[in-house]
DNA sequence: GTTAGCACTCACGCATCAGGAGTGCTAAGT
DNA sequence: ACTTAGCACTCCTGATGCGTGAGTGCTAAC
């Protein structure tokens, strides 16, 4: 299967426009500078891309183009008497118009799927090992955004009682997903029975609502409970709005962040300080990722075009995953700009596929 | 309160041999040199020691002495018109004879305490929480292991039928950490009532045994119920002792690894991805946390001392911390050997307190 | 429109050099 | 016997200069 249809699908520039700009020619030096540049990391003269083209055009011809692709923002010389060095604007062209991404060998499919594999991994654990067959196979660094606690669907509820008043609250999800929390218990403790009786109650109604449902669910029946009065339901739906408004903190994987220090690019020390700070707060990596999830198919979010300075010089290549039925959260690996898309492209899509599959037998 | 007597009863070394080795101006300028680089980073030559030295003693003499502490091993110079370095050996004793530890401020104190009450965290977030503030108050990175499967109190057990003859379940110590784990069922399913049976009987007989306790109990279980026969008992025993039997990965959490790139002696980037493969594998790290909840206070690993190489030119500031009956698990700080141990000692000490007297209320 | 030729730019590596920090050794001082 | 002043020596550091090579832009010829 060739998937660099998925690619296509989300271009964001005007290509029609773009095209017009460019010649078939200008094309292909374009093409052979960004893959020789992702290639070998140096910036491409005119004489290296003249020998290696196909249409067999002097330097002298080449350097004209490129001043052209210069002047339009395709490329830049990092000074004087260096070649040319894809832009962000440059990478961006040639991944949404260029990039022809290569198939997986049988190899690297089993290797993914061999990690891949629902079966008795939970939730979690499955994703992590996503996120590390990621790093694996492309080098780089791997990401996962595991499920939104609102879009679960909730399976079960346990009530627990600590000391001092406090309440542990276990919430499974449909997927297998557990989550726990606190609560404070104003006034009296429950007694177990009664306990029991909110757990039953909470189970039987929530049933196969996801947590946004749930929520208004427990708006609704607030409302209405106000009329009757009810000991039992005041406290379950107490503790339940209590559980379930708070967010509960989105949940990243990143695996494989040592990779990083494998990239030339990344040797200036700043450059991956704040790549490191990134991944520790998380929190726009969370918000770049949850953007992707608006999107069908394999995306590429390149460099400052992500708007987030601290991604400035990376490249994004994410996947949503789901489990049949909708879409669970994404997952994608981080790397430099000067990425080998063509080979982590595949990568990323087969994965999320095999990750959907595995989610999918899970919650049938 | 000093704390400085927390670290005299870690010394390894015998000291008293040393003592005889080095006098009393040795002492002070050996100390001299550490605390000078560690405050500078830089080599430490013979005229600035001897500048700074309140016994007045001039360059040339102080030039004899460090020669003297050279040939023992306790100082090098990184070249020959350079000034001296404390070797892992100089560190050594320096912190087990010289070191002051400085008092914490009063904000200080402040500091830690507001982010290490219990309340209604959940350890998990607790543990974290430390780790975090062990980070920011010393500038390196904090690192937390978190509590031991096997020593935690069994409270709470809980199955969930999933697909496909899988089942979830989920596990809460006494302490209000939640473990999940899948398992495969061989044979038909358990009914409902069935589960509702195995999980009375499992909560009633494992109540407030250790992990460790459950397992020999579940053993001996088998062994007598061999001879009478009983369904319930049976899948019981079947189900606990795989849940029991396999190790859960032990849990670390590493906080603030950014501040790696702060410090200067990491600049060197192999020895920088060294220890961040170090913290993905996470393996070591464990390993070495774990031998340090062996002993009582606060404890200093010092680079090749501590026998793994990742750790090389690394110390280790660890301090156990406890539910007020047993050593749950162990907190600390890693950093250069050129540590500001005088800060962080303190820190981490009460760092461990805080967050041992949060369990122990939780425990109540 | 393409290409050959040429002058120009500039990073890079290398050597050189002065300055300075620090050492070890020796000999003189206390 | 210990301490110290003096001195020669080492070697890192930063600045400077130079040659080289890669690559460019421009112009003129094809």
């Amino acid at each position: 299967m060739n998937v660099s249809r998925l690619v296509r699908l989300v271009v964001f520039l005007p290509v029609g426009a773009l095209v017009v700009e460019l010649n078939e020619r200008s094309l292909s030096i374009l093409e052979a500078i960004v893959e020789g540049h992702i290639a070998s990391g140096e910036p491409m003269g005119s004489r290296t891309i003249a020998k290696q083209q196909k249409l067999p055009l002097s330097p002298a011809t080449v350097r004209n183009v490129m001043s052209d692709l210069e002047e339009m923002g395709y490329i830049v010389s990092p000074h004087t008497s260096a070649g040319r060095v894809p832009t962000d604007k440059g990478y961006r062209f040639y991944v949404d118009t260029l990039l022809q991404v290569r198939n997986l060998s049988a190899q690297e499919r089993h290797n993914i799927e061999s990690h891949c594999q629902g079966g008795n991994l939970r939730t979690q654990e499955l994703l992590k090992q996503a996120g590390r067959i990621l790093s694996n196979m492309s080098s780089y660094t791997g990401i996962v955004l595991a499920p939104r606690f609102t879009s679960t669907v909730f399976r079960h509820i346990e009530f627990l009682p600590l000391s001092q008043g406090r309440l542990l609250v276990i919430f499974v999800s449909r997927s297998g997903l557990v989550q726990n929390k606190i609560i404070e218990v104003d006034g009296a403790m429950p007694t177990a029975g009664e306990l029991e009786q909110i757990t039953n109650y909470l189970n039987n109604s929530l049933n196969g609502l996801t947590i946004q449902e749930v929520r208004s669910h427990i708006v609704d029946q607030m409302l209405e409970e106000q009329a009757l009065y009810d000991q039992m339901l005041s406290h379950a739906l107490t503790f339940s709005s209590e559980i379930f408004s708070a967010d509960v903190e989105d949940d990243v994987i990143i695996e494989g962040v040592a990779n990083v220090f494998n990239q030339p690019e990344f040797s200036n020390i700043d450059c991956m300080k704040r790549l490191f700070k990134a991944f520790e707060r998380k929190h726009d990596l969370i918000d770049l990722l949850d953007k992707s999830q608006q999107a069908e198919g394999v995306q590429i979010y390149i460099g400052s075009q992500s708007e987030y300075q601290e991604f400035e010089g990376c490249s994004l290549i994410t996947a949503n995953y789901s489990n049949g039925k909708q879409t669970l959260g994404s997952l994608g690996v981080i790397g430099p700009s000067r990425m080998a898309y063509s080979q982590v492209v595949p990568v990323v899509d087969y994965t999320a596929r095999l990750v959907s599959r595995a989610l999918e037998i899970e919650s049938e």
